[in-house]
DNA sequence: TGTACATCAGTGAACGCGCGTTCACTGATGTAC
DNA sequence: TGTACATCAGTGAACGCGCGTTCACTGATGTAC
């Protein structure tokens, strides 16, 4: 296909757009077969171009992954910081935001987030990637060093430790029983409950009940 | 290879042993190499017998998985009532040693433990499978139930409830920051300290605190 | 106990297929003057 | 602004390889009498 076989449509991938097109094609690959569903051949196939091309952008596989993961990362602040909203208009009722953003980007981002937590790509074979993760993470760091504010300075715990308690619960809910995919566990309560009561319970162990 | 090569060796695998070394070698070449690394056919090379031979035993690699993740759990199972062991002498030491439990087969066994939780494996393809993974989920069950016990009835929460709690987030856990392989995250605590001390807020938050 | 037979669990050769990877190539885009 | 050239991002053909799967086979094990 030349450029003028389709004058007025889409361009050819001569500017980039083939990552782009190739992580889009790779995710939705991944939400239908599992990360281990895809083969470079097929992602190539599935952004539409010849399967040498790839190789232009990825040295393999494992390099598309990572950038997937990467992306999908990056989605994932995005998601939890507007659910965060900075605190506001008060700490408790927006972590209870944030548990329902992780668990709904779990349930419809399921290809992202596999990508980010089971494909196995290496934490620190991608610097972007890692990068990505680390801000994610900041967002959960953020509400958990608001609700130790609230806390007597004698009583407050570690901060980082109280963010990786809560992140350690979402990913826990979320891979056991909030997937969209065939993997889920059956539960007479849905994710979100769970984990609701979950960090209700934590958090009036820590002594922030709302009593 | 005949009968008469290694007449005080190791027997042929005409008893049925030719499943539980292909178990074995699928549950080698995912140490190494992750749940996606390996093939029928690595399987049958590992096992020491032709490709064709593990068609007698299992339709295809994912009944193979399956068969993996059930041999998993049945070990899973050991490894976690030995730790409750009955809850004695005391409950909540007990439930520590189960948490401790858990992480150490998540670290020992990666394997096992992907298998189970990460292969993709459908919860109700195979009916062993998850009979095996309820029988070890029924020790968490029984652990829940005995602390629970220790509150007045008034303040009870539902047990099932506590005990997918407990699960969700020894798993979480486990998953982020528990791993063997290369997928696990940094953390300045141990996942042991990590799970215990969650644990620890998570029953204070219940009224089971220590002091 | 011995013999004849059925069944079972493996072999090894064969096949088609698709993947990963390389290569010389080409047409489009960007840039120097 | 126009022209010449360099670079870039793709193509498509080619290759070797190993996987999945089937098949007729064979030697070992189990069983009836």
């Amino acid at each position: 296909m030349s450029r003028k076989d389709r004058p007025w449509g889409e361009r050819a991938y001569h500017h980039g757009n083939l990552r782009a097109a190739l992580i889009e094609a790779a995710r939705a690959l991944i939400a239908e077969k599992g990360p281990a569903g895809f083969t470079f051949a097929d992602a190539a196939r599935a952004a539409g171009v010849s399967a040498a091309a790839p190789y232009r952008h990825y040295r393999d596989r494992d390099a598309l992954l990572a950038d997937v993961a990467r992306e999908g990362y990056e989605r994932f602040e995005a998601a939890l910081a507007a659910a965060w909203n900075g605190g506001a208009p008060e700490p408790v009722a927006a972590l209870d935001r944030v548990g329902r953003a992780y668990l709904a980007f779990a349930r419809a981002e399921t290809a992202y987030y596999s990508a980010m937590f089971e494909s196995g790509v290496a934490a620190d074979a991608d610097p972007e990637m890692h990068a990505a993760a680390e801000r994610a993470f900041a967002v959960i760091r953020q509400a958990a060093d608001a609700l130790c504010a609230r806390l007597p300075a004698a009583k407050r715990p570690p901060t980082l430790m109280v963010a990786l308690h809560v992140w350690s619960m979402a990913h826990g809910v979320a891979s056991l029983f909030g997937r969209g995919d065939a993997g889920r566990r059956k539960s007479p309560m849905s994710a979100e409950e769970l984990l609701e009561s979950a960090v209700l319970v934590y958090l009036q162990g820590l002594g922030l009940g709302a009593t």
